[in-house]
DNA sequence: TTGCGTGCAAAGGTTTTGCATGGCA
DNA sequence: TGCCATGCAAAACCTTTGCACGCAA
């Protein structure tokens, strides 16, 4: 299940995504805009890397964009299970949240609440201090 | 673009989801599951009738099932603007989350992160007290 | 050389749309 | 009666899959 080789097309990819971080990306939009740049690669691929990227935590699903999922890279995938997830609506900027009062939100609807918080799957949105009085997209 | 008529299948449709509200559904499992309590509707219609939902902020979306849009039912669309929902990932109910220590950290993320969260489009997901210990799902 | 990765095209799902008909107000 | 809602089938998408060939190790 494991990737064992690393292609040209894994290669490619990685690079790009590293390149444009913090973006979200549904595959039809990033396929093309990898061909704006000059990379060519067949979307069953892409869609397939892509998949590979998923179980491998390198990327995470964000609010889906009409009729297609939508995900975003994560430059350090083991360090994003140990904190939470701002994401801004309206630049689509990803922020990494990581503070001591998350770890008391999570003692407290713990204790009062009887809810396990589960960190990397949590999300919380709104606008980042760039975006405060601009639209939501 | 807002509902003018009140029609049996929209009466039946928010009486099915008023029935079975805290579950998750894509549109083929509703109607699938519609269908099976008697309820006849074709399929374009139903998701004319959930788009409209949305759109009065009925239904809210939840996280992915492979393939399809998943969506739930919310009782009281407008109390849903003031608080923070709880979603368990195994058993799949949503619990909707009032207290005090919410705005304590809406008030903490925006002084020392500079960031406005938008309440109602924040999922914490986790697992509630009955399925601790229970597989994800 | 071995076996995973890739491209193409076809298949499988989901969601939307056009049009004639039905039903609410 | 005037419009919106509905059903059906077709169309438009998105995603997966089979197969033969390409390529990394």
């Amino acid at each position: 299940m494991a990737k064992k080789y690393y292609t040209r097309h894994r290669k490619d990819l990685l690079e790009y995504l590293q390149a444009h971080a913090d973006l979200d990306y549904t595959v039809a939009k990033l396929h093309k805009a990898m061909k704006e740049e000059g990379y060519t690669m067949g979307i069953a691929t892409l869609y397939r890397q892509i998949n590979s990227l998923f179980k491998e935590g390198y990327l995470t699903p964000i609010q889906r964009d009409d009729g297609a999922e939508q995900f975003q890279y994560l430059k350090n995938p083991r360090e994003c299970f140990v904190h939470y997830h701002l994401k801004c609506k309206v630049c689509g900027r990803l922020y990494h949240l990581d503070c001591t009062f998350m770890e008391d939100l999570e003692e407290h609807v713990k204790k009062e609440h009887g809810f396990l918080i589960d960190r990397s799957d949590s999300m919380l949105y709104g606008r980042c201090s760039d975006c405060v009085g601009k639209e939501d997209k």
